[in-house]
Order: C-alpha cells, then sequence, then structure tokens
DNA sequence: GTCTATACTGCGATAGAC
DNA sequence: GTCTATCGCAGTATAGAC
C-alpha cells in the first residue's frame, strides 16, 4: 500500500517535471520510466494510459475551481465577493504545488484539446467567470472581468527580464485584478 | 515560379490550420499531405524539415514586433508612445492573417520551445515590455505594463461563452492596456 | 509491484525514378 | 515538382514470468 503510493506519486512528480521541461508530447513514457529507475511495464501497473497520468495530475486543479466556485455560490453577488474570488484564486495559483500543474496547462493546452479535464477547466474557468460581473454587464465589462481573473493566471508566467520576486508579481496582479472585477 | 510559389503557401496555409486544430506535434507531415492532395515528399521539395515551415510561419510575425520596436526606438519616451506601441501591436494582432498564427505560438508554447524563431520572439517581446515603462519603474509598475501588453494579447484568445464580438474585445483589451502602461 | 520481451503502429526523413 | 519505396527509430501498449 504504502510503496503503491509513494511509486505513484513519483511517477506524477517526474512525469509534470519531463512534461513542464519538452512539453507533453515529446516526453516519451521510456523516458518518464528511465528517469524513475524502472521499466515502462512499470508505468502501466499504476497508469492505464499516458493521458491517465495527465488526469491525476488535473484532479486537485479542478478540486481548487470547484471548491470556489461552490463558496461563491453562496455569497451575495458584490464586488467584496468578486475580490474574494480572485484573491483565492490567487492564492491556489501561488501555491507551492499547483504552480507546476498549471504551467503544464497553461504551456500545452493544444496538446491536450481533446483531454476530457481539460474540457471540465474550461467549463468551470468559464462559470467562475460569470461570477466575476453583473448579470447584466456590458460586453466590455466581461471581457474586461474575464482580463482580471486572467491577469492574475498570466503574471504567474510572464516572462520578465530582471529580477522580480513572486511577491511582486502576485501584489502587481491582484492591483491589476481588483481593479478589473470592481465595476457595478 | 508560380507553381511553386503556390504550393508552397497552400503548404503553410493548411500546415497552420492542422497545426492549431490539433497541435503541433500531434500533425503528422503524412495528414498535412494527405489534406493538400499530395505525398509527404512533396513537402521536402519545398521544406527541409517540419521545423523549416515553423520557421516561414513565424517570419511576418518577428516582422510584425521587429517594425514597432524599430519605430519606438526613435520616438521619445512618453506616455503617449506606449500608447501607440500597444495600439499597434494590437492592430497587428487583430489583423486578419496574424490570428491563426499567433494562436499557434500561443497554443504549442511548450512543443515549440527549442525552436529558434520562439527565442527570438521572446526576445524581441521583452524588449518591447521595456519600451513600455520607465527606466527606473517600479516592480510592481514593471510587471503591470507587462500584463498591457498581455492583455491585448490574452483578449485575442479568451474562451467566452456568450457572443462578444472581436470588436468589443479589442476595446476593453484596449482601454485595459492603456491604463496599465500610462504610470508616468 | 516490477521485470523482460515484444507486438504493432506511425513518425520524420531520404534515395532515386520519372 | 512530385512520385514510390523504404530506412531507422521511437511511440504506446500488452503478455506473461517472477
Amino acid at each position: 500500500m504504502r510503496d503503491q503510493a509513494d511509486t505513484r506519486t513519483r511517477i506524477q512528480r517526474v512525469a509534470l517535471e519531463l512534461f513542464n521541461e519538452k512539453g507533453y508530447e515529446a516526453t516519451s513514457l521510456r523516458e518518464i520510466a528511465e528517469e524513475l529507475g524502472v521499466t515502462k511495464a512499470a508505468l502501466y501497473y499504476h497508469f492505464r494510459s499516458k493521458d491517465d497520468i495527465v488526469a491525476s495530475l488535473a484532479e486537485g486543479r479542478l478540486g481548487d475551481i470547484q471548491r470556489i466556485l461552490d463558496w461563491a455560490r453562496g455569497q451575495p453577488q458584490t464586488v467584496e465577493t468578486r475580490r474574494e474570488i480572485v484573491r483565492r484564486y490567487c492564492d491556489d495559483l501561488y501555491s507551492a504545488h499547483r504552480t507546476a500543474i498549471m504551467r503544464f496547462f497553461e504551456r500545452n493546452q493544444t496538446a491536450l484539446r481533446d483531454h476530457p479535464t481539460v474540457g471540465k477547466n474550461r467549463e468551470l474557468m468559464m462559470d467562475l467567470v460569470a461570477l466575476l460581473h453583473a448579470p447584466d454587464a456590458s460586453p466590455v465589462t466581461r471581457v474586461k472581468s474575464s482580463l482580471g481573473l486572467f491577469a492574475v493566471h498570466a503574471a504567474a508566467f510572464l516572462p520578465m527580464s530582471e529580477g522580480i520576486t513572486d511577491e511582486e508579481r502576485k501584489e502587481a496582479a491582484l492591483e491589476v485584478a481588483f481593479e478589473l472585477v470592481s465595476s457595478e
């Protein structure tokens, strides 16, 4: 039991690392197995396919968004609630264990196009965006509030030349996002 | 001559279409050839490799950014100049023939990770971002101005549930971006 | 739970005829 | 300029021993 959980976790960790390093399609199961010092066949004991590894990686992330949705739906639709949505989304994003998985989805959208978890993710994101503006908001306001959420998203992966800390990125992103979701 | 140019162009068009539809790695030269009604070998007459097709696609896009850079470097570093940079960037992005190629680079970052044109693109983008804020700007201001350029970018590919027109996206993105590059 | 061995498929790329 | 034919390799996945 213990061994199984450990090996499964190790596979996930190494797979994610390699997916981010070289891209999803470009990473073969042979490479993952080699890095772990096992054989390809061993991977197939823990996961039914390469896609199944992705699905397992996505679980936590989907749970994050769902949790925010569940909370938000019990709140009044105010500017304060919208800001709190953004804050929670941002905190999830910058939590140590989510950054890598987020980058993976961010950078491999097309490769994962037909993967069921990606559709689910997209769906949840759109639900979340819908909560960031008044139901009768103008198109421009709707786009703006979407950009608020994506600013948080983007800031985490922005290529920046000089030494800017994660804290500074986060601060700037939140400032921008708060502004963008605050129109009445 | 005429035939050669035409076939080359047709290959580029079909390749880009399929790359966007299924992802770069997942699109084989066989599929591209089939779609065109020729064989794989024929492609190799026009392009030395799969990577070479990508390089040919990137040219116009790199030219766009370089053109903005060249112009901006002859201008005073004012807020007005920064806004004009954003405006030009936005116009390029929304021009009919660039949307597909932009989406391609946007969605296949990891797969194209080691491709030389991507490094070049990244480099030009960072040069452009550097022109969007004062040289002595604070880290938060630097992140914000980056987000301005990114907003224009993101708005073009934002998944939106309801019917929002390209014009509305563009308008909202420009409004946001202008605000973000306007701090003194 | 992990191994060896292997089946099968499709890839990018090349050689050489026409 | 496009073809047929083929090379060498790597991919995912499975069967069955231990």
